[in-house]
DNA sequence: CGCCTGATTGTTCGA
DNA sequence: TCGAACAATCAGGCG
Protein backbone atom coordinates (compact mmCIF):
# COMPACT_ATOMS: atom_id res chain seq x y z
CA UNK A 1 0.00 0.00 0.00
CA UNK A 2 2.43 2.92 -0.89
CA UNK A 3 -1.15 5.29 -1.12
CA UNK A 4 -0.83 8.61 -2.09
CA UNK A 5 1.31 7.47 -5.51
CA UNK A 6 -1.80 6.62 -7.64
CA UNK A 7 -4.51 7.56 -4.94
CA UNK A 8 -6.19 10.53 -6.70
CA UNK A 9 -3.43 11.23 -9.43
CA UNK A 10 -4.27 14.60 -8.96
CA UNK A 11 -1.52 15.86 -10.54
CA UNK A 12 1.60 14.54 -12.03
CA UNK A 13 3.98 16.70 -10.40
CA UNK A 14 7.35 15.68 -10.01
CA UNK A 15 6.04 12.70 -8.67
CA UNK A 16 7.25 10.75 -11.64
CA UNK A 17 10.73 11.26 -10.63
CA UNK A 18 10.14 11.03 -6.97
CA UNK A 19 9.12 7.27 -7.58
CA UNK A 20 12.98 6.91 -7.31
CA UNK A 21 12.90 7.44 -3.99
CA UNK A 22 10.61 4.66 -3.39
CA UNK A 23 13.75 3.08 -4.52
CA UNK A 24 15.94 3.73 -2.10
CA UNK A 25 13.40 1.60 0.38
CA UNK A 26 15.07 -1.20 -0.82
CA UNK A 27 18.05 -0.02 1.12
CA UNK A 28 20.42 2.20 -1.03
CA UNK A 29 20.35 5.13 1.57
CA UNK A 30 23.56 3.82 3.99
CA UNK A 31 24.36 1.31 1.26
CA UNK A 32 27.33 3.30 0.89
CA UNK A 33 28.44 3.92 4.42
CA UNK A 34 27.52 0.01 4.96
CA UNK A 35 30.63 -1.33 3.50
CA UNK A 36 33.61 0.17 2.55
CA UNK A 37 33.65 -1.36 -0.56
CA UNK A 38 33.34 0.63 -3.52
CA UNK A 39 30.43 2.65 -2.34
CA UNK A 40 31.00 5.78 -2.18
CA UNK A 41 29.41 8.08 -3.77
CA UNK A 42 32.25 10.07 -4.95
CA UNK A 43 33.38 7.52 -7.90
CA UNK A 44 36.94 8.57 -5.89
CA UNK A 45 38.70 5.12 -5.82
CA UNK A 46 40.79 5.99 -2.83
CA UNK A 47 40.59 8.24 0.35
CA UNK A 48 37.14 9.69 -1.80
CA UNK A 49 35.16 11.15 0.89
CA UNK A 50 37.72 12.65 3.75
CA UNK A 51 36.15 12.62 6.79
CA UNK A 52 34.89 16.26 7.39
CA UNK A 53 35.95 17.74 10.25
CA UNK A 54 32.71 19.16 11.62
CA UNK A 55 30.08 17.80 8.76
CA UNK A 56 27.21 20.41 8.78
CA UNK A 57 24.33 17.70 8.80
CA UNK A 58 21.43 19.38 6.69
CA UNK A 59 19.09 21.08 8.74
CA UNK A 60 15.59 19.26 9.42
CA UNK A 61 13.02 19.86 7.30
CA UNK A 62 9.84 21.24 8.32
CA UNK A 63 8.36 17.72 8.30
CA UNK A 64 11.37 16.78 10.89
CA UNK A 65 10.41 19.47 12.76
CA UNK A 66 7.04 18.46 13.40
CA UNK A 67 8.26 15.12 13.78
CA UNK A 68 10.41 15.71 16.50
CA UNK A 69 6.78 17.16 18.64
CA UNK A 70 5.16 14.42 17.13
CA UNK A 71 7.22 12.05 17.80
CA UNK A 72 7.15 13.06 21.41
CA UNK A 73 3.37 13.28 21.62
CA UNK A 74 3.29 9.96 19.61
CA UNK A 75 5.07 8.20 22.70
CA UNK A 76 2.86 9.50 25.00
CA UNK A 77 -0.39 8.30 23.43
CA UNK A 78 1.73 4.95 22.57
CA UNK A 79 4.40 4.24 24.60
CA UNK A 80 4.32 0.84 23.83
CA UNK A 81 4.56 1.59 20.59
CA UNK A 82 8.81 1.06 19.63
CA UNK A 83 9.03 0.86 16.02
CA UNK A 84 10.19 3.99 14.21
CA UNK A 85 8.22 2.99 11.04
CA UNK A 86 5.29 3.97 13.01
CA UNK A 87 5.54 7.35 13.70
CA UNK A 88 7.19 8.18 10.91
CA UNK A 89 3.64 6.61 8.95
CA UNK A 90 1.47 8.23 11.72
CA UNK A 91 3.70 11.60 11.58
CA UNK A 92 3.34 11.27 7.44
CA UNK A 93 -0.59 10.73 7.53
CA UNK A 94 -0.99 13.73 10.13
CA UNK A 95 1.49 15.52 8.33
CA UNK A 96 -0.36 15.56 5.20
CA UNK A 97 -3.36 16.41 7.08
CA UNK A 98 -2.26 19.83 8.61
CA UNK A 99 -3.07 22.93 6.97
CA UNK A 100 -0.95 25.43 5.09
CA UNK A 101 -1.10 27.44 7.80
CA UNK A 102 -0.34 24.79 10.45
CA UNK A 103 2.66 23.87 8.55
CA UNK A 104 4.20 27.25 8.08
CA UNK A 105 4.87 26.88 11.50
CA UNK A 106 6.92 24.66 11.62
CA UNK A 107 8.56 26.21 8.08
CA UNK A 108 9.28 28.65 9.87
CA UNK A 109 11.32 26.85 12.16
CA UNK A 110 12.72 25.12 9.49
CA UNK A 111 13.91 28.22 7.54
CA UNK A 112 15.39 29.37 10.37
CA UNK A 113 17.19 25.96 10.87
CA UNK A 114 18.31 26.37 7.29
CA UNK A 115 19.81 29.68 7.52
CA UNK A 116 21.83 28.25 10.76
CA UNK A 117 22.95 25.87 8.12
CA UNK A 118 24.26 28.26 5.74
CA UNK A 119 26.19 29.99 8.00
CA UNK A 120 27.76 26.70 9.02
CA UNK A 121 28.19 25.68 5.68
CA UNK A 122 29.91 29.09 4.74
CA UNK A 123 32.55 28.06 7.41
CA UNK A 124 32.88 24.79 6.57
CA UNK A 125 33.22 25.67 2.55
CA UNK A 126 35.88 28.13 4.02
CA UNK A 127 37.29 25.29 6.09
CA UNK A 128 38.00 23.19 3.41
CA UNK A 129 39.85 25.82 1.14
CA UNK A 130 41.89 26.25 4.15
CA UNK A 131 42.75 23.08 4.11
CA UNK A 132 43.38 22.30 0.33
CA UNK A 133 45.95 24.77 0.33
CA UNK A 134 47.71 24.61 3.82
CA UNK A 135 47.71 22.17 6.11
CA UNK A 136 46.87 24.56 8.58
CA UNK A 137 43.67 23.68 10.43
CA UNK A 138 41.22 25.42 13.26
CA UNK A 139 41.96 28.79 11.88
CA UNK A 140 40.38 31.39 14.32
CA UNK A 141 39.82 33.70 10.87
CA UNK A 142 36.71 31.45 10.01
CA UNK A 143 34.89 32.86 12.68
CA UNK A 144 34.09 35.89 10.91
CA UNK A 145 31.03 35.92 10.49
CA UNK A 146 28.50 36.57 8.16
CA UNK A 147 25.97 39.12 9.81
CA UNK A 148 25.46 38.68 13.06
CA UNK A 149 22.32 41.12 13.21
CA UNK A 150 19.45 39.42 14.31
CA UNK A 151 20.20 36.40 16.36
CA UNK A 152 17.30 34.58 18.09
CA UNK A 153 13.67 35.69 16.78
CA UNK A 154 10.76 35.32 17.46
CA UNK A 155 9.93 32.81 14.72
CA UNK A 156 6.93 32.01 16.90
CA UNK A 157 3.55 33.31 16.43
CA UNK A 158 4.10 34.11 12.48
CA UNK A 159 0.77 33.53 11.68
CA UNK A 160 0.13 33.78 7.65
CA UNK A 161 -2.99 32.85 6.72
CA UNK A 162 -2.18 31.73 3.45
CA UNK A 163 -5.24 29.32 2.57
CA UNK A 164 -4.34 27.19 -0.37
CA UNK A 165 -7.30 26.12 -1.04
CA UNK A 166 -8.24 24.55 -4.05
C1' DC B 1 29.31 -6.56 20.46
C1' DG B 2 28.04 -3.40 17.06
C1' DC B 3 26.39 -1.70 12.76
C1' DC B 4 22.34 -1.35 9.95
C1' DT B 5 17.52 -1.28 8.67
C1' DG B 6 12.91 0.47 8.77
C1' DA B 7 9.37 4.66 7.56
C1' DT B 8 7.92 9.38 7.01
C1' DT B 9 8.73 13.69 3.77
C1' DG B 10 11.55 17.56 2.84
C1' DT B 11 15.67 19.58 1.73
C1' DT B 12 19.99 19.98 -0.15
C1' DC B 13 23.91 19.22 -3.12
C1' DG B 14 26.05 17.40 -7.19
C1' DA B 15 26.43 16.15 -12.01
C1' DT C 1 16.86 20.06 -14.28
C1' DC C 2 16.79 15.75 -12.39
C1' DG C 3 18.36 12.44 -9.26
C1' DA C 4 19.83 10.43 -5.36
C1' DA C 5 21.01 10.42 -0.79
C1' DC C 6 20.51 11.88 3.76
C1' DA C 7 18.20 14.31 7.95
C1' DA C 8 15.98 11.92 13.42
C1' DT C 9 14.53 8.08 15.99
C1' DC C 10 15.01 3.64 18.61
C1' DA C 11 14.77 -0.88 19.14
C1' DG C 12 15.47 -5.09 17.13
C1' DG C 13 17.95 -8.18 14.03
C1' DC C 14 21.73 -10.18 12.04
C1' DG C 15 26.88 -11.02 11.31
Amino acid sequence: MKSAKGKGALKKDTKEALKAVDDRKLGKRKAAAKTDKGSNRPAKKEKAAAKDPNKPKRPPSAFFVFLEDFRKTYKQEHPNVKAVSAVGKAGGEKWKSMSAAEKATYEAKAAKRKSEYEKTMAAYNKKQESMADDGDEESDRSRSEVHDDDEEESAEEEEDEDEDDD
